[in-house]
DNA sequence: TATAACTTGTTATAATATAACACTTTTATG
DNA sequence: CATAAAAGTGTTATATTATAACAAGTTATA
């Protein structure tokens, strides 16, 4: 099994370093307004970088919002097994790292008896900060 | 507790039917330009009706397709609680109506106690008859 | 009937993302 | 090392997805 390199080149950097500082899933036009400084000057530049950082596991794409947050997971080392929570008031959203939900997704079989390599979950709920 | 009305106006009809007829998961403007014969000129008049529709819970969202499905499920009253199958060849989508799952999810409690009133999966994988 | 809530029609524009092509740099390997 | 293949970069233009804003019509109902 060949290992994907985890190498990162010089846009990758500049991009995961925009996510990884902010608080918070952050969108592609914002970072690319941000990597102006770097010299970089067009979204292609920031969607390719996004699109490999996401596959060597650096970020995450948060799908209901067109976002990109940097991987909090220590052992991740892929993007296929995600699952986030996130506040419906403050938009604030937390990768959710727990054993028994991704044992559980891992192993779910569906009624035709098929397992899955890859999933993306995301729960929606408000956050203790937004209760109180 | 107050029960949304499942009331659908004239607009959110015609989206419906063109959701029900399309062969799995189709897109906003795949979908104006099929309702452009029954009048609907313009995107908001279809994403009003979406929306509309998704709240009430007649269809859901492929959050990482942009793209609509109209519920498989004859208990779906709302939009709050769903799982899809989808395959990363043929793109089809399945919607997933699976007990064990669904009450996993519902009971899942994350590592601060909280537990979610709404989330949504989605598995990717290769289906049946792409691997054959 | 008045009025609030909902629905529609319309124009314009915002926000998100990719195609295509030329060129440079890095990596692998004969 | 030479050099070819693969990966990465820069750039322009354009495609795709979605919403803002406003005016007007319709429906429910107090």
């Amino acid at each position: 099994m060949k290992i994907k390199s985890q190498k990162l080149s010089k846009n990758e950097k500049v991009v995961l370093e925009v996510v990884k500082k902010s608080n918070g899933p952050i969108k592609a036009y914002t970072i690319l307004s941000d990597v102006k400084k770097n010299g970089l000057k067009a979204p292609p530049q920031v969607y390719r970088a996004l699109d490999k950082l996401i596959k060597k596991g650096k970020i995450h794409r948060i799908e209901s919002k067109n976002a990109y947050l940097d991987c909090q997971n220590s052992k991740c080392k892929t993007s296929s097994r995600t699952a986030f929570s996130i506040c419906q008031k403050c938009e604030k959203v937390t990768e959710i790292i727990n054993t028994k939900l991704s044992k559980f997704l891992s192993n779910f079989k569906d009624d035709a008896g098929k397992e899955y390599q890859k999933y993306n979950l995301e729960f929606y709920g408000i956050c203790k900060k937004c209760k109180s």
